[in-house]
DNA sequence: TACATAGTGTTATATTATAACAATTTAAAT
DNA sequence: ATTTAAATTGTTATAATATAACACTATGTA
């Protein structure tokens, strides 16, 4: 068996605006990649939400909350984890994911005053990046 | 000195819309906040987003980014940190915040790759509670 | 083939949030 | 007490983000 995943092979509209956010710099927000793609026929919001909808679902993409913005996934593990971290900056908006198992494990083995204990998160770092600092 | 932190005195708007949120079991959004005080003579959204901007600021309550909705701070540390945990039960949407020194510690000198260290941040964790597990 | 599931295109609308501006209140500093 | 700056308020309008509902099409699989 070649994987442990299932291809989640994309359609059309989800491979095109996977494309796009994926060379993309920066986090995109939805209404920046519907302008962005309505070249390529995808005239409405909706078909936008459903394609960010089910790429955020197969772990492609994640939603950056605070930002109400998309970015593409740097880390292979988050196909099966829902695991989520990030740094921003808030100078320049500059987001990166963090991938670090030393996090991930303390987050996954973190227990709340019940015992109870959460493979699903999602953390957000605020600071200034090494550009804005200096 | 009585306290470390300034006195924030709130004013009439952020008074009715703190008291409105701290005694809310659920975390409250924007337009059912304003829904709800709008008998108190706050009539406009931005009255409500104002009020909510400033308490937020203050640290007298949290915005659950997943969620677009609004918390009062369990959490006397939040005036000045700024660094905020939280459980989500993804049934019942109860929400909790998570005070817990040791992760605090944790995520506060906690370093990424370039060795940089946040005193800023938002974990939300998602699960399932105690009553939605049974 | 036939059936179920997922995705599409479309219009309309709901929800969340901010811009701009004039007036008023408050805090503090003379 | 008077002046001044900063914060807050009230208001209208509008921007930005996101979903509902429905008819139709494509895809995978039994």
């Amino acid at each position: 068996m070649k994987t442990m995943h299932k291809e989640h092979t994309l359609t059309k509209n989800q491979q095109i605006i996977f494309d796009l956010i994926d060379k993309s710099p920066e986090p995109m927000k939805a209404y920046s990649i519907l302008f962005n793609v309505q070249k390529k026929g995808i005239k409405a919001p909706l078909q936008v939400y459903r394609a960010l909808d089910k790429l955020v679902e197969i772990g492609k993409i994640h939603k950056i909350e605070s930002r109400n913005a998309f970015i593409a996934c740097q880390n292979s593990s988050c196909q099966v984890a829902k695991a989520t971290a990030f740094s921003i900056c808030e100078m320049c908006e500059k987001v990166t994911e963090i991938s670090s198992a030393g996090l991930s494990k303390y987050l996954t083995n973190f227990k709340d005053k019940e015992g109870m204990k959460y493979s699903k998160y999602n953390l957000e770092f605020f600071g200034l990046c090494k550009k804005c600092r200096t």
